[in-house]
DNA sequence: GTAAGTAGTGCGATTTAATATCATGTTTGG
DNA sequence: CCAAACATGATATTAAATCGCACTACTTAC
């Protein structure tokens, strides 16, 4: 099995290490963050921090991408989610289209892949994005 | 190289196709689509044809991108930007993060790669999406 | 300990992309 | 030519995210 499931990262470490202070809203959000493995939307967490303003939120997350420790995810109908992270591997994630559950994945065949295409294509490559949209078959909308 | 430039697909079959009347406003996309293989948002596509109304854009880029001749491409920022595309073929897109220009490539490796990562996740893979960003060095942005 | 400086916050307005509403216009089959 | 079905466009609306700015709260210097 490929999928691993990450040791939380230290989203605090996190922030220090870029030199940002650690604040009462930001340590509000890291540590509900934390409780939330799973793909989230900013919004939603704004809706549980109604002591946080949503600007303040968003900071916030962004900061963490940033950081590397929070992944963002292009869902298939153009929204987005966040999710949790393992710093310092590169990884890939898959979504389940029905409830939303997102795991990181990697496979190095992955990285092999894009190097080998990455001779053939003109330019040269930056980043790359591979997402699979999945169904988990374990999840609430599968009859459970 | 495995880049390709496709044939233009017929967007006025595409949507005789698939049972959707042809008219004024979907024949303007269509000819001025046949113009922009590379990578267009629709907001753009409609400020050129002031003629057609945004809502009739939207829904007749949904139309194409039903019937598979648009791809809908996610850029790095979030945002998304469209691409006519060689139909009955899957393929992946690069885009560069300079100019925006699109191309398609595919390489069987990365759907062998897709159906072999498909053996070893739980659940079934509904779909997938692989983006590649590059810098096309070849591009106004970079000195031309 | 206090003043000054810097970083962070929160409200509300704004932006942007896209969709919904719905009255009106167009196409097509008969 | 008519009616039903489909398509259109102006406008309102929604949703996600960002911006502007006054205010607060640390941090440091003295």
């Amino acid at each position: 099995m490929f999928g691993f499931s990450d040791p939380r990262p230290d989203l605090i470490a996190a922030l220090e290490k870029g030199g940002y202070r650690v604040t009462t809203p930001r340590r509000a959000i890291a540590s509900l963050l934390e409780q939330k493995h799973e793909g989230f939307s900013v919004e939603a967490l704004s809706d549980e921090l109604p002591s946080v303003g949503r600007a303040t939120v968003y900071r916030t997350i962004k900061l963490l991408h940033a950081a590397g420790v929070v992944c963002k995810l292009a869902m298939l109908n153009g929204s987005h989610k966040y999710s949790l992270c393992g710093v310092g591997h590169h990884h890939h994630h898959t979504v389940c289209v029905e409830c939303g559950a997102v795991e990181e994945f990697r496979v190095d065949a992955v990285e092999r892949l894009i190097r080998q295409i990455s001779e053939d294509i003109s330019g040269e490559i930056v980043s790359h994005r591979l997402e699979l949209y999945v169904n988990c078959g374990a999840c609430p909308a599968n009859g459970d």
